[in-house]
DNA sequence: GTATTATTTAGTTAAATACTTAAATATAAG
DNA sequence: CTTATATTTAAGTATTTAACTAAATAATAC
């Protein structure tokens, strides 16, 4: 979860990972959403993957990318730990 | 939630939140925390109260922080989204 | 008021980041 | 095997970031 943050810290990469929630999209459909370079676009999902946002797979010549739910999850965990520990220190318990 | 992952990215600041989630402390007693001066550590404060994660009050000569939990709900709902929305799409569903 | 303590602001610098273009790699098609 | 398409790697550059020191602000104590 280290990198992750770091990772989530671009709004470019933030919007790739909501493309990716709704379906799964080849580096290039990736990029023809963003008014940017392919190779800037595939230096984004080399980060996403390094902090294991996304899956990839290659099909044929194509490299199709995917959300991976895990980090998620232990983002989930992290932020859950804040909040429920503090309001009930807030509480007094 | 727009400043918030750029705030989370940093590891100082996440630090800092670690120790928040303990007890409220002044800027004094964080910067007591690292071995980092006391405006490198200002900055900071500055930084995670712009992104709302942090709350800060004045207590006579001296600043106190505290957690606002706020934006860790709003970063439970997000992460959830993509860990749910994708599962079940996942699935076929 | 003057000195002391706590914190922040301003200005500077080195390192990290996010782009770019050009070249390399890999698969597919003729 | 040559050409075309998809993607990544390499190299360079401009901007952002995170740190520092020095100075400013604010509250307390004498």
């Amino acid at each position: 979860m280290q990198n992750a943050f770091k990772a989530l810290s671009d709004p470019t990469r933030r919007q790739i990972l909501d493309l990716l929630k709704d379906k799964d999209l080849t580096a290039g459909e990736i990029s023809d959403h963003f008014n940017m370079t392919k190779p800037s676009i595939s230096q984004h999902l080399k980060i996403l993957k390094h902090a294991d946002l996304v899956h990839d797979q290659k099909k044929g010549q194509f490299v199709e990318y995917s959300l991976n739910t895990t980090v998620f999850q232990d983002i989930i965990s992290w932020a859950l730990d804040f909040a429920e520990k503090t309001n009930l220190r807030k509480r007094g318990l």
